[in-house]
RNA sequence: GCCCUCGUAGCUCAGUGGUAGAGCGCACCCUUGGUAAGGGUGAGGUCGGGUGUUCAAUUCACCCCGGGGGCACCA
């Protein structure tokens, strides 16, 4: 449509399917006022064929049309979190001048907003610009929209002494409108839209937390201060936020590591783990369980050496494009490195006498402790570590059988998850990173028989563009847990290159020696951080094959210690992991202690159980008992313990 | 690695410019009690490490180590 189409009439399309049509030109707030003087009110943007407008827009063009009101929750949060940070920036200069604004977008949950200032904010502060952001809130300032030339804009800025901002306009696409929004005095940089006035954002908001950030997101670059704040249409919606919070930190493995006495991490050895015997009984079953899989489904398992002479690392590359990551050390006037992947030392046994292509493909796989040393401030627990085991191995094949093995590793990895209670999966596709080994033309190769294979599979997938290894694409596993976080987890990498630079090679068909190709592959990715996945997933309540202590038996008077005692052998005898708590104290007290340790079952015996033969059970989470026989509890523990590849196999 | 923040008993935490306190836990004694805390007594701390200021530092300042929240990193 063109300028002179004024007399044409503009017909807007709602949602409803029926329209309305305006002559000239029409803002969304009026539309809102044509249909009610509720709406006019409720109304806190427009939306022009899916793009989110300020109610003052002009509307030049027929369009699909709708209006935002406090029920569009994902709109509605949208903008009230801009506003948010926006009057977060306003707040800011007002109490701190000569304090620069950079950027401040949306993110989940919240919002916030960068700033340069030399002088740190201090949480006191924090508390400070709440308040004044209330003040700005109570006092309803207006909106106001201008559209300013480009030069102007950031010699505007420039002159402000907002330099960043300045760039920012710099760097804005040549088409792009440079839109400025005033809130009273206040003006900044935006894209836009915004309501219409301070007011609306209302009082559900918080500043949470103070960090630094780096310029553009880059470690090269200013770091700039940066106010985390969250902000929700209502009162009770932000605290249900706050109650979320808190929830996930109650589940938090490091506390919980700690309350259960599952392991702990000490200033001597950073980044790495001592496990105690419970944690140890979890990290074995996982292991078990691992193992069992991957004998089943053809893998062997071998060991292979810490630390390996630098001449090795060299040859896989890892020297070169990995050394800022590992641990080194030296002797006989040798350099020698900690392993930080397990790959070349299974190169070097494939390549221990001459293979044919019908030992292809050849699965190895190790439990493979390896080391790397990470940023200080990347350490998170057991989910970011220096010294971790993987679940690792290494397929060896031909081009031909990727597809297969693809496949197959695919329907392993999700029949794992699921053993562990993980349904929802995503899977990611890495191509080539910037820092890589190999030519163009191998990664074409690569990448395209990756992504083939994975199509196969009938497996949706997001790219993840940059993101592979420096030896070849990558597919990642996602999963996410009990409330709602995503963990990564499984990979499957395709290697056409490290086989060949430490000279692995096997007798084809033809005679001819060829380089296998190599898939690098783990589906916990640590046993260190799925444990740590699993004690929070499971918030600290591990399904019984999984449990530490599966069960404690106790007593309610010393009459029935004997009797404890040997119901705990008999349970013991089974192979379940079982307690005794014979203590002279109330069985309230037992009852209280043993469920706060999590124990899936107390069994408590007393005269009459003693008497009769029988155990009271009860069941963590349950008030209930169930009076059973001591050979209905044993079947019942020990079918309930049975792991579930092994449940599987006894009902195969 | 960078920014902010924290470090006191086994755990959770209070506190002070004059060498420290609670609850839980632990030990011992009394209590034998039927499903989420029975009572009493007692032990336990170089206040993360170092340097400085001070008559005097756990307290104030600086440096280091470690934890936490972010940023960057995650090959």
């Amino acid at each position: 449509m063109t300028a002179a189409a004024g007399n044409a009439p503009i017909i807007l399309t709602l949602p409803d399917g029926s329209s309305r049509e305006y002559l000239g030109t029409v803002t969304a707030a009026e539309v809102a006022a044509d249909i009610g003087p509720g709406l006019a009110k409720a109304a806190l943007a427009g939306e022009v064929d899916g793009a989110l407008v300020d109610l003052d827009l002009p509307i030049t063009e027929s369009c699909q049309f709708r209006l935002i009101t406090t029920r569009d929750e994902n709109e509605a949060l949208e903008l009230i979190r801009h506003d948010a940070a926006h009057i977060l920036a306003m707040a800011v200069q007002e109490l701190f001048p000569g304090t620069q604004v950079t950027i401040g977008p949306v993110i989940d949950d919240g919002f916030y907003y960068d700033f340069a200032r030399e002088e740190p904010f201090s949480l006191e502060d924090l508390d400070k610009i709440e308040q004044k952001m209330k003040e700005i809130v109570k006092r309803d300032v207006p909106t106001r929209r201008e559209v300013w030339d480009r030069d102007e804009a950031a010699d505007h800025f420039l002159e402000m002494g907002e330099t960043y901002k300045a760039e920012l306009i710099r760097d804005l696409p040549a088409g792009e409108e440079i839109r400025v929004y005033h809130h009273g005095d206040w003006h900044d940089l935006c894209r836009g839209p915004h309501l219409m006035s301070s007011g609306k954002i209302g009082s559900a908001f918080k500043l949470t937390k103070l960090a630094g950030a780096y310029w553009r997101g880059d470690a090269k670059n200013a770091q700039l201060q940066r106010i985390y704040g969250t902000a929700w249409r209502d009162k009770k919606e932000l605290k249900a936020y706050l109650t979320r919070i808190e929830e996930a930190e109650k589940r938090d493995h490091r506390k919980l590591g700690k309350e259960m006495d599952l392991f702990h991490i000490q200033e001597e050895a950073v980044g790495m783990v001592f496990w105690h015997p419970k944690g140890w009984s979890l990290y074995q079953e996982v292991e078990q369980y691992i193992r069992r899989a991957q004998r089943e489904r053809g893998y062997q398992e071998v060991r292979t050496p810490q630390l390996i002479d630098r001449k090795l690392w060299e040859a896989s590359g890892h020297w070169d494009k990995f050394r800022e990551n590992m641990f080194t050390s030296n002797a006989d006037e040798k350099d020698l490195a900690l392993k930080p992947m397990n790959c070349p030392a299974h190169i070097e046994i494939f390549k221990q006498g001459l293979k044919s292509y019908r030992e292809l493909p050849l699965r190895m796989a190790e439990f493979g402790c390896c080391h790397r040393y990470e940023p200080s401030g990347a350490l998170h627990g057991l989910m970011r570590v220096r010294g971790f085991t993987q679940d690792d191995a290494h397929i060896f094949c031909t081009e031909e059988q990727i597809l297969s093995e693809t496949k197959e590793f695919v329907d392993f990895l999700f029949s794992v998850y699921r053993d562990f209670g993980f349904e929802e999966v995503r899977v990611k596709f890495s191509d080539r990173p910037d820092v890589r080994a190999g030519s163009d033309d191998i990664w074409d190769r690569a990448e395209d028989s990756l992504r083939g294979a994975l199509e196969q599979t009938g497996l949706e997938f997001e790219m993840n563009p940059g993101e592979g290894a420096f030896y070849g694409p990558k597919l990642e596993f996602v999963l996410r847990d009990a409330i709602g976080r995503d963990w990564q987890c499984g990979t499957l990498q395709l290697d056409f290159v490290v086989p060949g630079r430490l000279g692995a090679e096997y007798v084809g068909e033809d005679n001819d020696r060829h380089t296998p190709v190599m898939l690098h592959r783990a589906i916990f990715g640590s046993f260190e951080r799925w444990i740590g996945i699993l004690i929070e997933n499971f918030a600290g309540r591990f399904p019984l094959w999984l449990a530490p202590t599966q069960a404690v038996v106790t007593t309610i008077v010393s009459d029935a210690d004997e009797y404890a005692t040997a119901l705990a052998e008999k349970l013991k005898a089974r192979g379940i992991r079982v307690g005794l708590d014979t203590r002279n104290e109330k069985i309230n007290y037992k009852v209280r202690e043993h469920s706060h340790a999590k124990i899936p079952f107390i069994l408590v015996a007393g005269r009459r159980e003693a008497d009769e033969g029988t155990i009271a059970v009860r069941r963590l989470g349950s008030k209930e008992q169930q009076v059973l026989t001591i050979d209905e509890v044993v079947d019942m523990l020990t079918a309930e313990a049975t792991a579930p590849d092994v449940a599987r196999q006894q009902s195969a």
